[in-house]
DNA sequence: CGCGCAATGTGATGTAGATCACATAATGAA
DNA sequence: TTCATTATGTGATCTACATCACATTGCGCG
């Protein structure tokens, strides 16, 4: 499927954009391909863009002081990702976004995105419901991380998004879980 | 200063409206007050409403199955409250809000939420960063929840919400936290 | 095909924080 | 003011998980 539909049927899901709009929508947006391990996102780096992926698995994540990664998200074919705080505040990013894989996107930049949401209503609506959703994903994982312990969360993950278990190292599961990759291992060997 | 002028003064922070638009989204509010421990929202009840917080301080949270107390949320003045997962996907409340102090909030239904979002673009906007601003902090507290002891955790809290630590008893700070009563009164007793 | 590095497994030991148990304030309603 | 209830403090013990150390396996790449 070309990325022009992806991103259609994509949008389709939410809201109705009209051929005209949605061309208009779509010609602001760059096509990028990126290899296994590049860097998208780097700590310190100006962000203008947020990135929807076509095909492959990024990570969006944190490096503490203690060199111990933590990640907060993995994104899978339609999803978006940013360091959305830099994004938005307009600051410097204080997180990491990388490839697991081979990863094709369509990235935009801040102001096409306002742009966008300023002159076509119907855009301002589906990028609310989109963060809406992500608002509650988010909290979801908070509850999750409080109240459950390490084994419950990983059955929670897997049940979830199977795809991740093949495809993704378990140890950036262990940093996405918040365990050590030695305890993650013990987990699941037993 | 009037729950109209609050609101008014919070929304216009974000987007502009004229008087008469404000006063047609105004109308669509409906005004309660509430008591010290009455509860807003509870598990399993059909959720319709959002909240905006006109005095007074709530709390959202998660009873597990032990009977544990999760505070994902203290909302004050100004903030908004619900449980949002189950008022965008029309399920029963799985989170409860209740409140902490007397409190006097503004409630406007998801109906006419989305009515507002529809015939007011900017209204959308607004919601579109609230939105965006709740997500952001909700993420930075999952990497704080990963990556900081229960030590560092209340720190940041108290550095961020000074209030609360008048206000909010210690156990439910605790609860937010994600560590038991004890512990957090140990910690900062040394 | 085989070298080297990255990913994973597994034991031994350390520790933050939970849990239990009980004492001591506060608060608030009659 | 008194009594009951809720909030808080503090010791003793327990436990999930981290950390360290090293062995093993797998895989990218010349």
């Amino acid at each position: 499927m070309q990325p022009e539909e992806i991103l259609k049927e994509h949008i389709a899901k939410t809201v109705s954009l009209t051929d005209e709009q949605f061309a208009y929508f779509f010609s602001h947006f760059k096509y990028r391909s990126f290899k296994k391990g590049q860097a998208i996102i780097t700590e310190g780096d100006h962000v203008d863009c947020e990135y929807f992926v076509l095909s492959g698995y990024l990570k969006s994540f944190f490096i503490n002081d203690d060199v111990k990664m933590f990640i907060l998200q993995f994104a899978m074919p339609t999803w978006w990702a940013s360091d959305f705080n830099a994004l938005y505040s307009n600051t410097k990013a204080t997180i990491n976004i990388d490839c697991i894989t081979d990863a094709e996107v369509l990235c935009i930049s801040n102001a096409d995105r306002e742009k966008m949401c300023k002159e076509l209503h119907p855009v301002e609506h589906f990028f609310r419901w989109r963060t809406n959703k992500g608002y509650v994903a988010s909290q979801k994982r908070l509850l999750s991380l409080m109240n459950n312990d390490a084994k419950a969360r990983y059955e929670e993950l897997l049940v979830q998004y199977p795809a991740l278990y093949n495809i993704v190292p378990k140890h950036l599961i262990a940093a996405y879980l918040g365990v050590s990759r030695e305890t993650l291992s013990r987990l699941y060997h037993s």
